[in-house]
DNA sequence: TTTAAATGTTACAATTTTGTTACAAATTAA
DNA sequence: TTAATTTGTAACAAAATTGTAACATTTAAA
């Protein structure tokens, strides 16, 4: 993942907790703690996408999206628009001044991060890719593919999904429990020793011959990647 | 609320006043008057939080932090800056050294909880580090693994949850009676005598040859580190 | 020193947990 | 439709963990 994204909101915590986890993903993040810094930054910075909030000290989001949008060379710049407010009529305000998507505060990491990729996706094909990598596994989330060392595996649909929760959180050791809420269609009810075989199963894949393991078994806790 | 709050200050009414009413609110409270014992006392510490002072008598708030993150084991240690400049321009100097959010003075109590409680939110769910520390062992609550001066210890579960147990407080000592409550499921009805076990198969483990006992016998009365 | 209490150590059977396989039902592709 | 794939579960095997008894050793007090 790379790209630069500028951030213009004037909630130190929240460009603190925002820059810190984008950074953490590989984009190069800069910001602003209002409007009219942020406008002279911004042409400095010449990001691929802006995150922008509606309150601000001095200019409104709306105010400082219109402005960029008379800019040529910010004229396909996405704005994804932070809002506290959640009001309907001010959303389709916010989209008829430019605004690319919105995102309610408080919002979580995760939702941004999902905005973000979408709307990156949609203006620059280039600056996303959806890989999960670790040790010599390599998902790939588009094309919905698993290589281990170069060479293709092919799984199952569920031990797609189980690998891919894996690979969000690799090491970190998940209960049967929290495996199946996040990897099973939710209100389903299958027994906990059904994630026994998909392990199996997915072992069976992944351990190509002569690879070592790379789910490891905690007795009594759960499983997780190694 | 729970959870281990460390405050940086020079202020004793400050403190004082901080203190007492975190504590009446469930947290664990410890704190230092000057910035070169407070980095000395938070490692043995181990909070969830740090308050911390823009102005103390030795090092600045600011230094303090960037000590702070250079440590890999507080990479992820919230801070709460304190401070009674209200400009701008330090504001920004504060989130470039890694602070979280800021205080300015004087603010009322219910403030203070408030941003305490936004910032802990935040960072529970994923950034703070689960870590356990005493001397050179390690516990990874995440990834339920124990190191001992960097290489990796194999416990069973009981081994594990008895030294998580001990080293929420090390030092301190458990008689057999708290130790079983708080580390067997409850309503399971063991032989005192069988923590006398689990405790020898922990020291054996623990004990990598050639390194000094961990696990000290308080004769009449139980268990601690040491 | 002797004695009694507390703790250390060991071995082992019972229990719990996980691995593995097979198979029928359900789903999807051809 | 049929064929192929995927899925969940039961059943059994293998492995790891657990609690306790029995005996050894240490400690503290008499």
């Amino acid at each position: 993942m790379n790209g630069k994204i500028f951030i213009i909101e004037d909630e130190p915590s929240i460009i603190q907790l925002v820059q810190h986890n984008l950074e953490k993903n590989g984009f190069l993040v800069s910001s602003s703690l209002n409007g009219n810094d942020g406008l002279k930054e911004l042409k400095k910075f010449q990001p691929d996408l802006l995150l922008l909030d509606w309150m601000l000290p001095d200019l409104s989001g709306i105010e400082i999206c219109k402005n960029i949008r008379k800019d040529k060379s910010f004229k396909n710049l996405p704005v994804i628009m932070l809002t506290a407010k959640g009001e309907e009529e001010d959303k389709i305000k916010g989209l008829d001044s430019g605004v690319d998507d919105y995102l309610t505060k408080p919002f979580s990491f995760n939702e941004l991060m999902a905005r973000i990729k979408a709307v990156l996706r949609r203006s620059n094909p280039n600056t996303v890719s959806d890989n999960l990598k670790f040790d010599d596994l390599m998902l790939d989330r588009i094309e919905k593919r698993v290589f281990r060392d170069g060479q293709e595996i092919k799984l199952g649909p569920t031990e797609f999904r189980l690998l891919e929760f894996f690979l969000t959180n690799p090491k970190r050791v998940y209960s049967r429990d929290q495996i199946l809420e996040s990897v099973w269609p939710n209100n389903v009810n299958v027994e906990s020793r059904t994630i026994d075989v998909h392990i199996r199963r997915l072992r069976q894949s992944v351990n190509l011959k002569n690879k070592k393991e790379l789910i490891r078994t905690v007795r009594s806790s759960g499983y997780s990647l190694i």
